[in-house]
DNA sequence: AATGGAAATAACGTATGCATTGATGTGTAC
DNA sequence: GTACACATCAATGCATACGTTATTTCCATT
């Protein structure tokens, strides 16, 4: 026999509960859900091809990570990020972050996260090179998720990956409006050397003022454009 | 007309999602599901009183607050905290809490959040005095508690939330194996006259401190027992 | 015309039913 | 006696059905 041994789906391995959850994240991340608007469970079971089941489940969850909140009438409120978020958000991320650079650089390097971490930090600078902003986002969204990663404490990777998710929308908006990110890339490639070198102290103090820096600049844009609500 | 509104029951108010989440999370936190057990939903479901429904939610939201794991056969196994686990979560209270420190020092108390972390510290100067050390690890609890409230962040409110839940069994574990805690009380005292004084760098440092020697001697206890799941 | 109330509607929260799938036990063959 | 395979069983994951309740609409009354 072939290996569809299921008559109903073609690709539903990974099981409904978790492709809900997928796909309304990602609709919330890349705007096809609106903040501020409220989406019904039974639309988007509809939507996804679910149940309203594992569309609860997602919508609850999602609300644990400050993506949505459920109203008890009204559906899924896709919660904007605003001003309060962001330094929030920021002032977690600076006293995190830093933390898994010192970590990092006390545990050392595997060979592949060095050359995972190298290669991020060169695609960021071509990528700047290039004035290819989303690209250059990427690059720096990996970078900072191997520095996590190689700090190697769980619940650190899946807080700052939390973080990082919630201010996703707003660093996507603001990615035009901001100065070229020339500092922010020698920061990483510093950082990096850092890491390699075992040098904790080093990495933390260059991370703290990287991770400072981001998120004043972040603030400030949004201030003056306006920006309460992404 | 009376209060009761409902003549089905007499106390399900807050729903049956969050009282099974409630009292599951009791039961675990109190020893009575035993560390590296397994319960099916259908006898949680059934003790509690609810369907399996709001067993399942509470089972999910658990699970990713760190406490069981749902195993696709074989129920909710709760999970024991190991030396490692505590090794993680005193990594980030203590990069965590300090920040806290340091924002309601530059913030400021309010009157009652001042009267309140004075209570919470008297009562624990009190509790040590009587050798009374569950009071005292309450006391403990609440202050820290109330710290972070103050500093008004309210995802550090969260996050701090869930670890200290997580290492709320093995601090109790060891509370008649460790030392009598009077530097540890001190500190709390010494930490309130650091926010009473706005003295931002003077609470931040002094609850490092803190954190990292409850930390260490909590590791070394738990070696020394040989205590790695609890 | 405006306001208040009652009925209808619609959405969620919970319970239940069903199918899928891993675990378990038994029987047979080597 | 052991090992492997097949059949039975049980528990989850998902779908669906039901009851509760807030919201909305419509009508009557002032």
């Amino acid at each position: 026999m072939t290996d569809e041994k299921n008559p109903s789906a073609g690709e539903k391995n990974p099981g409904a509960g978790a492709k809900a959850y997928d796909a309304i994240k990602a609709m919330i991340l890349d705007g096809r859900l609106k903040p501020s608007a409220s989406y019904l469970e039974a639309e988007l079971a509809e939507w996804i091809g679910v149940s309203r089941t594992p569309v609860r489940e997602a919508g609850l969850r999602l609300e644990r990570e400050g993506l949505v909140k459920v109203r008890p009438r009204r559906g899924l409120l896709i919660l904007p990020v605003s001003a309060e978020d962001m330094t929030e958000i920021y002032q977690l991320l600076t006293a995190l972050e830093p933390l898994a650079a010192e970590l990092a650089a006390e545990r050392g390097l595997s060979a592949e996260q060095a050359k995972a971490m190298d290669n991020a930090t060169t695609r960021m600078e071509r990528a700047l090179a290039e004035d290819n902003l989303v690209a250059w986002a990427e690059g720096d969204d990996e970078f900072h998720a191997l520095l996590v990663e190689a700090a190697g404490n769980k619940r650190l990777i899946e807080a700052t990956a939390r973080y990082r998710t919630q201010v996703h929308r707003a660093r996507m908006a603001t990615l035009s409006l901001r100065p070229r990110p020339e500092q922010s890339t020698v920061d990483h490639r510093v950082l990096l050397d850092c890491l390699l070198k075992g040098d904790a102290k080093g990495a933390r103090d260059v991370h703290v003022a990287h991770r400072q820096a981001a998120g004043q600049m972040l603030t400030e844009l949004l201030a003056q454009h306006r920006l309460d609500n992404l």
